[in-house]
DNA sequence: ATTGACATTGACGTGACGTCAATGTTTAGC
DNA sequence: GCTAAACATTGACGTCACGTCAATGTCAAT
């Protein structure tokens, strides 16, 4: 038996098109072709046909699917190989999902966001690969050469203590310290120290932290709700704003 | 202030290349084109520029990026539409790993799978899309002019019909129903005259379901594990069989 | 001979750029 | 003033799996 490209597309639902896609591409010869140019499939080529459909249907691309129907490669281990990546698609999907979600709350929440809001929000520590996503923008301003020169160990060390802090700062709200209290000041510093690891946070010419840059962000703290969140609530935000401007009328 | 295009590049991490390609498209036009053709952008264009990066991370397409921008669309409402596709990626590729990591399993199973094999899998119904799937290559050996006559709406009923078959039948062996009950003989004929609906399924000449094929079938329910995976496991499987057959034997 | 259904081979379009290639401009050093 | 390095530009092709014309040839039926 054989058949016409037509009568192939109407028992299979494939396009001629790309039946002689295939057939340019090499994946899928016509068992005969015509003095005319016609393109006839004889049944070897129709199970050819079927199996393509079939890995397509699966998602391999058809490279791959060339690769095994001509033995070059075992098909379970090119399965097995599409397997890993629809995972690593999948989780991929669900970091975007959730950053997708977390940026309609957001802009729910009221204010309407300002690009430059977005990217200041480097201590959104609560979860990690949001901040290093947050982190890629955030780039944009601090130039991330300097994000990328820190490495995965480097970049892990200073999310973890920007975890750190943040749960430091909302303890030390708790438990009512003073603001100008040691434990507070020396906490306002450790903060400090760690700005001081972020290019653009330092005050022209000198080494250390600019004190405007510091101020305002103790502000923005207290400020924005989902800058609040990160020190404890309003409240704990508006205390973490007294002790870094004790701290700044000290230095 | 304003950057060339090289500051640019090491301030966001974009490829000059971009840059040029949203010039291109309309998606983010330098502030100043020098004399000799050179871009220049200042504060405004950066932060244009910030917006643009942060949606593309969350996903948008440029073109969807652009309509958020220039205010045609309401950027909630367009986020929720991504949250949409994004959800319908996610299924997809669910589906698409399961039907993968299944053909693993059967391809390890031990036989060779013959295509054949494989498109038979017409009553997979427990994801209505894979049925979808499966059906745009069952429909090559039946004819899929058929499958596409039925129209949306009879695609639509042809799989609630055999969602629902499938679970009565799972409900049936789970009851232990006996296989020549009046019950379980119902279930039988309501079975036959939904396959009845499946050219190919007939005998020659008769308008009825060919026994031969029927037995088969059943024959088929309880050695492959993928569909005896839909008729309640293997011992389900065996039961449907056993109603089956008492249902040929009686017509 | 004409018509209509079906076939062919180009060639462009899709999305978001990467990657040359060919060439002009600016800056720094000698 | 010359030269080399660094940086800029505008094309234009490649990616992936075809869809979609356009221009044209072939075949069966009337």
């Amino acid at each position: 038996m054989e058949l016409s490209i037509h009568e192939v597309t109407k028992v299979t639902g494939v396009t001629s098109r790309t039946l002689r896609h295939y057939d340019d591409v090499g994946l899928l010869t016509p068992s005969r072709t015509g003095a005319n140019g016609y393109r006839f499939y004889d049944d070897d080529a129709l199970v050819r046909l079927q199996r393509i459909l079939l890995l397509r249907e699966l998602g391999l691309a058809l490279e791959e699917i060339r690769a095994v129907l001509d033995r070059e490669k075992d098909e379970v281990r090119a399965l097995r190989a599409h397997l890993d990546w629809i995972d690593a698609e999948r989780e991929r999907l669900e970091r975007q999902r959730a950053a997708v979600s977390r940026t309609i709350t957001a802009l729910e929440g009221g204010d309407e966001i300002v690009a430059k809001d977005m990217f200041d929000g480097f201590d959104h520590t609560q979860y990690k690969d949001e901040v290093v996503e947050r982190w890629g923008a955030e780039a944009y301003q601090k130039g991330d050469s300097w994000w990328r020169s820190l490495g995965d160990e480097g970049r892990e060390r200073f999310l973890d203590e920007a975890a750190a802090l943040s749960a430091a700062w909302t303890a030390g709200a708790d438990a009512g310290l003073d603001p100008a209290s040691d434990e507070a000041q020396a906490l306002a510093q450790r903060h400090v120290d760690w700005l001081s690891g972020i290019p653009g946070t330092r005050g022209h010419g000198s080494g250390a932290v600019d004190k405007g840059y510091l101020l305002n962000l103790a502000d923005m703290y207290v400020a924005d709700p989902r800058f609040a969140e990160n020190y404890g609530g309003e409240t704990g935000a508006t205390w973490v704003r007294e002790v870094i401007r004790t701290w700044v009328a000290q230095h």
